[in-house]
RNA sequence: GGAGCGGUAGCUCAGUUGGUUAGAGCGCCAGCCUGUCACGUUGGAGGUCGCGGGUUCGAGCCCCGUCCGCUCCGCCA
């Protein structure tokens, strides 16, 4: 059908007798003479015809349209290039260059397309009924290509690594705790379920009480819950798992895996040591469990400050265990009322517990702030010095619980950034280890400790007592995170393989022997005979490609991703099931449709 | 479940204080054009202003409701 793709021929060419096919990417028509530039997945290569040459081809071309699917037959030759004219493209690879059809046949015609695949297309819904057409621009083209890539060299490091890639089942169990789940009934189990994994978590394990020792997978995982511009409900995992490892030789492992993705995707050499973090620090100082270290604007803690305040909020904060923090805007005093109010709104959201975050901002020499008549002298002094507050700076406070203020003051801190373009170079990856993450958290709404990893994690050696003690928010877990840019690619931890400790585990998260037994009988079982030490980490792919791709949505680098509703546009799913099929597998819908449950209006 | 932004020609968008026949660029259709590569050029077609209701002499614009999309919070590794 073809002797070279698109993106092949060069000048060593010329004189060459070739056949190339593809889709019409552009048409020229200058009336006695065509160009056509034809396209495949490699590249463009223009296509010249001309009636003295070929007065049936010539005649054919006239007729083409964008999109048509053609085979052109002809000669390499050199495109003119003179002190008069110049017909030489440097844009293209093959600009040097052309081919002097002699032969044309209409493979496929093309109708009129919905959109043009060289302008950018704003409406989702339209690129998503036609995806098969989006997935044709070069953007979203190289995108997936190069997801590709990284997900190959992926599979050499792992396989170089001595990993074994090994599949775990689709249809599988409910994860007790974790998102919700996608079910699937089961029609040779009435009235039973399977459901989509979340993650392969308990088979991996297995696989290491099994002996497999180095696992991985490039594994499609479900979650049935709200979506995102980072969140699809189907989305895919590097999941890796071994045996006889520590904290530092997963981290080591992972350094070297994305190090060699980001090479492969990006040519770009990453550091292999990733700076680390303690879960405590980054949420003290950048006020995330994924912070963004591009930009500074560290979280300042003014509490040496105000121990001895007169000013009564802080002081009562400050007594009650609270703390008393801020964040410097550098340059940002000129901040807008618009911007001044989303702050605000972004700040409440996240807990302020007042109407307006409070500022100090240095403008012209003159501070402006509420709180500056009621600080006194050495206490202004001492923020300005603390807060290195100069000419031009704004400066916003927090004050209350820990766990709040850090949260108010990272959102805020992440806006500001996004407000002030702080983010200047688009190439910069902030590679980062967040680790020492708590074993568990304690959830307000049940009045339950839940895991903050899951219930696998190992709680760190040195806090063993405390578990014991029942002193569990202090409990560190041996669980790392892979952090990049403000995105979490992944984490892991180093899981328990103790059938007692395991237990035990359960029971702090309200499992009592009897549902231990129910849901996590066959792991506890396992970890009888001889289970040994193991731990590993998931990377979100997904995640990972779109960061390379430098997109803002992973849908961006999904083939077909689903939209906000977790529907397929394209393919109308999720669909309406026939009440036959649902009877086969004994399931019958509770829904009533309002739209068809509507009484009929007689006809006037 | 909540908040924000958006929905005007096939696509991207503009549309003033509510005022005549709703515009532009690209695309499309029909011509012209032998060195273009975002080809150029002449002419033309193309609209239920998301949908429903209301206010008004008059609504793309104001009000109420509703649907859809995107972003964020909640939720979620």
């Amino acid at each position: 059908m073809r002797s070279h793709n698109c993106n092949e021929l060069r000048e060593s060419h010329i004189g060459q007798q070739v056949t190339l096919i593809g889709w019409v990417n552009s048409a020229r028509d200058q009336g006695g003479v065509i160009f056509i530039d034809l396209r495949d997945r490699e590249g463009v290569t223009q296509c010249v015809f001309r009636s003295e040459i070929s007065a049936e081809a010539a005649a054919l071309s006239h007729t083409l349209r964008v999109e048509d699917v053609v085979q052109i037959s002809g000669k390499v030759e050199a495109r003119l290039k003179t002190d008069e004219v110049d017909t030489t493209n440097d844009k293209l690879a093959t600009g040097r260059i052309e081919i002097v059809a002699e032969k044309l046949v209409i493979v496929n015609k093309a109708e009129v397309l919905p959109f043009q695949l060289d302008k950018e297309l704003s409406n989702e819904d339209i690129r998503m009924k036609y995806r098969y057409l989006d997935l044709r621009r070069p953007r979203m083209s190289k995108n997936i290509r190069q997801r590709a890539v990284i997900t190959s060299a992926a599979r050499r490091y792992l396989d170089e690594s001595g990993f074994f890639e090994i599949e775990t089942p689709i249809l599988s169990n409910p994860t007790p705790e974790g998102a919700r789940d996608f079910l699937v009934p089961s029609r040779l189990n009435p009235g039973r379920f399977y459901a989509l994994p979340q993650a392969p978590q308990q088979y991996k394990q297995l696989m290491m009480v099994a002996g497999l020792e180095k696992y991985f997978q490039i594994a499609r995982c479900f979650r049935d819950e709200d979506l995102r511009a980072d969140r699809q409900p189907e989305f895919t995992q590097i999941d890796i798992e071994a045996s006889f490892v520590g904290q530092e030789d997963i981290i080591k492992l992972v350094e070297g895996l994305l190090a060699s993705m980001f090479k492969a995707g990006l040519d770009i050499e990453i550091p292999t040591t990733f700076p680390r973090m303690t879960y405590r620090e980054a949420e003290d100082i950048y006020g995330s469990d994924k912070p963004d270290t591009r930009y500074d604007m560290k979280i300042i803690d003014l509490g040496d400050i105000f121990a001895t305040t007169e000013f009564k909020i802080f002081r009562s904060i400050i007594d009650g265990g609270g703390v008393v923090r801020a964040i410097n805007a550098k340059g940002f005093a000129g901040i807008t009322t618009g911007q001044m109010n989303r702050l605000n709104e972004i700040a409440i959201q996240a807990g302020l517990p007042v109407k307006t975050l409070a500022f100090i901002k240095l403008e012209n020499g003159e501070y402006k702030s509420p709180l500056w008549k009621i600080f006194t002298d050495a206490e202004k002094e001492a923020v300005v010095a603390k807060l290195d507050l100069a000419e031009g700076d704004i400066v916003f406070f927090a004050a209350g619980k820990r766990e709040s203020v850090s949260t108010i003051l990272g959102r805020v801190r992440v806006e500001i950034a996004d407000m002030m373009g702080l983010v200047k170079d688009s190439t910069a990856y902030n590679f980062l280890w967040v680790v020492d993450f708590p074993l568990l958290a304690h959830d307000e709404e049940s009045g339950h400790w839940v895991a903050v990893h899951h219930p696998f994690t190992r709680p760190n050696p040195e806090d063993i007592e405390k578990l014991e003690a029942g002193d569990y928010a202090n409990v560190r877990a041996v669980a790392y995170d892979v952090v990049l840019n403000g995105y979490e690619l992944g984490g892991g931890s180093i899981r328990i393989h103790e059938k007692d400790l395991q237990a035990k585990m359960f029971t702090v998260l309200g499992v009592d022997a009897e549902e231990q037994q129910i849901k996590f009988g066959h792991l506890l079982d396992a970890f009888r005979f001889g289970a040994p030490p193991h731990g590993g980490l998931a990377l979100g792919l997904d995640r990972i490609a779109m960061l390379i791709a430098g997109e803002d949505s992973i849908r961006e680098v999904i083939a077909f991703p689903k939209n906000n509703k977790g529907a397929d546009l394209m393919a109308s799913s999720p669909c309406q099931i026939d009440f036959k099929l649902l009877r086969e597998v004994y399931v019958q819908s509770t829904y009533k449709d309002p739209k068809l449950a509507a009484p009929e209006k007689a006809a006037p």
